[in-house]
Parts: structure tokens; sequence; C-alpha cells
DNA sequence: CAAACCGGGATCTGCCATTTAA
DNA sequence: TTAAATGGCAGATCCCGGTTTG
């Protein structure tokens, strides 16, 4: 439809009606055909560009992203920045806010308070909302449905989540909230037929289990989820029971990389693994003992375990306290380059000695350093 | 007492496609 | 028809220290 048509619809304001003649009078010079109005696309509102201009607002950003918002007569940008700023947003943080999400500036006063006040019954201070919405000012604006959000409190809630829980999820994981609540219920249910499927007796308290260890559960999609889960069951042959005991505790969280990275770092490890002489039951248990592996893309963790390898550790032995894996691979080596020059026996004392914070290790390497034999 | 266990913090958003609403 | 709302995707660990156990 001819964007004139359009005005005439809805036109009940001066505004509209002057804005109409405006366009009129620079593109039609005569009253309009109908073919050649089709070409003429919907103008940006220009007063709209200088006020974010103004504001520090990249509007090419804006305009790549969401550009219907430019072409809007009626907007919310002061009120949306004095309201920010109020609760002790930077300009800059406004700026940037409405760049990468600009429908934010269509909502309103009543609006945004509402929601603030939802998102404070959750976080303690306005400071954290506002950081949570600079990180993510998506997950704070893209619905206009607070009452999704209230259900969703009551939804999480009723699973048995406590306010931490809800703390921990709405920081770490805001689009959780802004999921539609049958959205999450459809995605809570699969969790739990999940656990029924797999001969456990409870779970409800599966699905609150899983989300408590991985907050991110909520906003995965159960395709993704249910491949990776079918996956690890097929490739590592795991019963029922031994996969749901790896789901409920340490596994949860490895069930949300997205398909191929698990396949290719399930796959090169379970290669690297069998190259030194491991079997498949090695590997298997090794994943069970330690899922957390397989989040560490093929690359690094090659050149994570030839590092602790070439550091004089039998592979053995590095199996055995597999949490060494959770540091960088500099951190491995700068720890080994210390022991060795002590003359550390890792064939005698193990390697829980990797396993440490700086502090602790540094620590620990002194008492050895005075009484070596200890 | 040291070692082992365990969980939390940081950060995990920003883009695209499809469906729905106006 | 346009814009809004919503779902889904790829991306690719490391470190610390409180508490429990031995």
């Amino acid at each position: 439809m001819a964007p004139w048509v359009k005005a005439l619809h809805c036109t009940s304001t001066l505004q509209q009606a002057l804005k109409l003649l405006a366009f009129q009078s620079r593109f039609c010079s005569i009253t309009p055909k109908k073919h050649d109005l089709k070409i003429s696309p919907n103008p940006e509102n220009e007063f709209l560009l200088e006020n974010l201009k103004l504001m520090g607002v990249d509007v090419s950003m804006a305009r790549q992203r969401q550009p219907g918002v430019l072409r809007k007569n009626f907007t919310n940008e002061q009120g949306l920045a004095g309201f920010l700023q109020s609760k002790g947003a930077s300009g800059k943080t406004v700026a940037s806010v409405i760049s990468r999400y600009p429908r934010a500036i269509t909502r309103s006063l009543e609006h945004l308070e509402q929601r603030w006040q939802l998102w404070r019954n959750i976080l303690q201070t306005d400071e954290e909302i506002v950081s949570t919405l600079d990180r993510s000012p998506e997950s704070f604006f893209r619905s206009s449905d607070n009452d999704n959000i209230e259900k969703n409190i009551a939804f999480l809630s009723s699973l048995g989540l406590n306010s931490q829980h809800l703390h921990r999820l709405l920081a770490s994981a805001p689009r959780t909230f802004s999921n539609s609540v049958e959205l999450n219920k459809h995605r809570v249910e699969f969790l739990e037929n999940i656990c029924t499927e797999m001969g456990g007796n409870d779970p409800e308290q599966f699905a609150k289990d899983f989300i408590s260890r991985n907050i991110y559960i909520l906003i995965r999609s159960t395709k993704r989820v249910k491949a990776n889960i079918d996956y690890l069951k097929a490739s590592l042959k795991l019963s029922d029971s031994v996969l749901l005991a790896l789901l409920q505790g340490p596994g949860a969280d490895i069930v949300d990389v997205s398909n191929e990275y698990l396949k290719n770092n399930l796959t090169s490890l379970q290669q690297k693994m069998l190259s030194h002489g491991c079997r498949r039951v090695d590997v298997k248990n090794f994943i069970i003992s330690y899922p957390a592996v397989l989040h560490t893309g093929a690359a690094t963790l090659s050149t994570k375990l030839d590092c602790l390898l070439k550091g004089g550790i039998p592979l053995q032995q590095i199996l055995k306290k597999p949490k060494v894996f959770d540091y960088s691979v500099q951190n491995l080596t700068a720890k080994l380059q210390e022991l060795h020059r002590i003359g550390y026996d890792f064939q005698e004392k193990g390697t829980g000695i990797l396993d440490t914070s700086q502090k602790r290790f540094k620590a620990k390497l002194g008492k050895l350093v005075m009484s070596p034999n200890k």
C-alpha cells in the first residue's frame, strides 16, 4: 500500500496531516497516480534522526537493525533517556542501548516504570539492572509484554526455584524472562519428559536441578538439547540411568553447545585418547567423570593435553585429575615450569597441585622449597 | 593440617528468520 | 504492507576460594 494511502487511514492528528502535506509536496507536484506511488518508501522521521544524533546514537547501526523505528512519527527517546538516567545509566549507555536496540524508544514511561519494578523484584539494585540491560538491551526491551514477565516469575517460582535462582537467571540469562511463558513451560516439560523417558522417578526435581545447574537451558531450543543428548547417549553408549545422573549432575551444561561443536570436540578427544593407547571405555569413563571437558574446543583441548604430557605427566594420571583441564594452557605451562625447576615428581605425587588457584599454588610451592621431601 | 570437593563468577550476545498484529 | 514480537542460531573457558573430608 502506498504511504499516503496508509497515512490517510490513520491521520488523526495535526502533526500527521502536516507530515502528509510535506511528503506530498516533496514528491508529488500533482495528484499522484497509483503506479508511481509504489516505489516511494516511507520516509524516515528527520526530527527523530536529529534527536538521536544529538544523543550520541549510532544512527546507521540503528537503521541497519530496526529501520522501521526511524520512520515512526511518535517515539519516546527523551522519556527513555530521562528514565534510564534517573536509574543511574550514563548518557553513553543510553546511546549505546538505542543504537543496538532502537525499539527501546517506542516504550512508554509507564511501561518502563512497570518493567523496572518487575526486574527489581529479582535484582536488588538499579545498578544491576542497568548493567544487565547495558550488556543486553534486547533482553530487556524486545518484548512489550509485562504480564508475560510476571507469569514467568510465577512459573519459575512454582518449579521450586528460589530468589537466588531467579537472580542468577535474570542476571545471566535475561532472555529467559522475555521468552513467552508458553515457551518456557514447553521447555520445562521437555526436561521432565527426558527424565521420565529415562526411567527417572521425579521429573519435577530433575527439571529444577537441571535449571539451577544450567541457567542457560531455557534459552536453548529443545531441538538442540535433544540432539546433544541423543548424540552423547549413542556415541558413548550410555545407559539411561548413567545418562540421567550425568544430566542431573555435572553434565547439565554441556548440552547447550551447538551440535557440531559437541560432535567435533567429542570425536577429536576420542581420537586423541585412542591414539595414546586408551580404550573406548576409558574415554567414556573420562567424559562421565568430567563432562565439562567437552566445552573446550578441539584445538585448545589438544594443545592443553600436549602441554601436560610434555610436562612429564603420564596420561593415566592426567585423566585421574580432570579438573586440571579447567586451567588455561598459559596457567598450566607456568605452573609446570616452576614445578620442573624444583624437580617435582608427578609420578610420585600426582597432579593435584596443578588444580589450584595461583594463591594456593604459590603457598604450596613455597612450602615445597622449604622442605622438599614433604 | 592439607587435599579434595564443589559451585559460583565472569559473561552469554547479537543477529537472522518467521510469525503475528496492526 | 510494515513493524512488532518471538524463536532460534552460532559462538567456544578459566579461575577462585569456601567447605568438607581424611
